[in-house]
DNA sequence: GATGCTCTTGGGAGCGCTCCCAGACGGAGC
DNA sequence: GCTCCGTCTGGGAGCGCTCCCAAGAGCATC
């Protein structure tokens, strides 16, 4: 490099333009005539001309950046499949704007603060939050900061008891049909005796799940997990214990139902004939495990756009009409069911 | 928000002092008498003021970022233990210092000519790159634009073939030693006919831990994979094919382990007893397989540290002793081999 | 030819910060 | 008392950009 960048008064000497000119044409303006915009861009490819962002940033007031925060404890994070789809659509929805995708992953209350303080206009347009835990504090510490924010999952209990996550913008998958979908499948293939390993209830995913599944297929044989592959099988034993003459599991998440399969199949259940198994997730492990999971399928990558979707929307200024958003679920028939 | 937020020169004012002196403080500079500091501090903590970001960038001509390339094409993104540990290894890193960790995904061919683009001085300070295929172009464009950058993954044939990714600092699991560690172990319990899945070609872990394998157990029975399960599978069934007599089978991967054993299963073969299975990953997920997936256990979060390292020594300047980390692998006795 | 309109243009101002220079200050040495 | 030197300080300059105002150009109308 012989010579530092060139600035938009490089471009718009070169071009034969004024500063103002350039810079409109840089961004878009229609002000300007096709002369001067063929000679201003001729210019801009000629020097390899790219905006300094800092500069443009201190005097737009913007940061063109998007937060991206992963608030969850532990392994759970990311090896779950749900996460990686979300990501993916998020990324990809990214991928066609302007705005840069930040991730910060918050594991511990530290790390916690520390994203508190951090995730303020001063560094970020707005934040697209994967958090589904009730007592998160950090939806509501964003908001009060004054920056537009789209939730992954509806924040349980948000339209009675805590006014500031009310009207969070979200996406949530329509969880409680899927549990619906799922207890009706069993039942219309004649299972009698059904259970549920249900997901954590400090989760609207984990309580709209079971609730779908409860209105079908009533609601006594339910243990509790916490979405994880050990958590499935622990419930599952459990189950067998309670009722040894049970013939359907619906698991909340495919790890659980996955533990679930293997404590089945260890205690000499054979899967559908004896106990059919019925997941929640619709990952595509699910195709290669033995037997293939039947599962209620979300639509993860369509999640992400979406939140994408509403962000921008946000940033735009726009109100959408419908600011919170349930994608479908269906119901992918493999072979466990 | 009655007022816009203070600048420097608020605090200054109200410290009493000037602008430079305020600057001197909050960058941390000696030159400051103890009570001009003192002054300034509490009007800092009075105020709420932090500084503006891109005010300093403009000037400072750094960028406070680092990006954070997942170069990989399809659903192997995130969906892989690999990749998990990775990020959490840098994000965990990077949560300590006051470095941004930008997120891009490449997964097509238009997104890495975009990232291309992105990856200027304009925009990051460094990178880290997580792409092991030896005919990615982006390792070597982003040397080109003059970025510090960190690979996870040695590239393939860098010390030879490609003098412009030579010398490009990384992270990697020593592979090949894992290779020979599964060999050696299952030669030690005296297995007589193993049978290896190996990674992709293009990839040195692929290459490396095939390498290390057959440094120890010899090279006869070899089918190759995508380290996905499905390819495992996939695989598995072609050695059976060929070697209906086999007693081990390693797999370059957890992934490719779990489909390898789901084939064997279904051929009426019994884990370990006939066959003994070795991954290579060390996922949790292997220890609630069935059997519990012996495997070589790479620290994924401890390279995604160390890359952190690697790439905060070149942006402070210096020349780190030895720029190339290996770090060790050690088998993982569960119970499939 | 003067007037009024729209479209387009150039460039001053200023965003908030760091860099750096010149100067104030105070103590030591003659 | 004077000089010298090191420490500390204030504030001018300027980073590269967008915003916005005033003015020029071009055209139709009176």
């Amino acid at each position: 490099m012989t010579k530092s960048r060139p600035t938009i008064e490089t471009v718009a000497a070169r071009a034969g333009v004024g500063r103002g000119t350039a810079s409109r044409v840089v961004n878009g303006s229609s002000q300007v005539s096709p002369a001067a915009r063929a000679a201003v861009l001729k210019a801009i490819d000629e020097l390899g001309y790219v905006p300094n962002r800092a500069a443009r940033n201190l005097v737009t007031r913007r940061t063109d950046c998007v937060a991206l925060v992963i608030s969850e404890p532990g392994e759970r994070l990311f090896t779950e499949p749900y996460f990686a789809g979300i990501v993916r659509g998020i990324s990809s929805a990214m991928a066609q704007t302007q705005l840069q995708l930040w991730l910060s992953m918050v594991q511990s209350s530290a790390e916690r603060d520390r994203a508190g303080r951090f995730l303020s206009r001063e560094h970020v347009d707005g934040v697209l939050m994967l958090s589904q835990h009730a007592d998160d504090p950090l939806p509501a510490q964003v908001r009060a900061n004054g920056l537009p924010l789209v939730l992954c999952g509806q924040p349980l209990g948000g339209a009675d008891d805590r006014p500031e996550v009310r009207d969070i913008p979200f996406v949530d998958a329509d969880n409680a049909t899927g549990g619906r979908q799922a207890a009706q499948y069993l039942l219309d293939r004649g299972r009698r005796r059904i259970a549920s390993i249900a997901g954590p209830q400090d989760m609207s995913a984990g309580v709209a799940r079971l609730q779908g599944f409860r209105q079908v297929a009533g609601d006594e044989l339910v243990e509790y997990g916490d979405f994880s592959e050990e958590s499935g099988a622990k419930a599952m034993a459990a189950l067998l214990d309670r009722a040894p003459e049970l013939d359907a599991v619906f698991a909340a998440s495919d790890p659980m139902a996955f533990g679930a399969m293997r404590v089945l199949k260890a205690a000499g259940r054979r899967i559908p004939e004896d106990v059919a198994v019925i997941g929640f997730d619709g990952s595509p492990g699910g195709r290669h495990s033995d037997p293939p999971l039947t599962s209620v399928f979300q639509p993860t990558e369509e999640m992400g756009r979406e939140m994408t979707r509403l962000l921008l929307a946000q940033l735009a200024g726009d109100q959408p009409a419908e600011p919170q958003v349930i994608v479908e679920t269906r119901l992918e028939l493999r072979g466990s069911a």
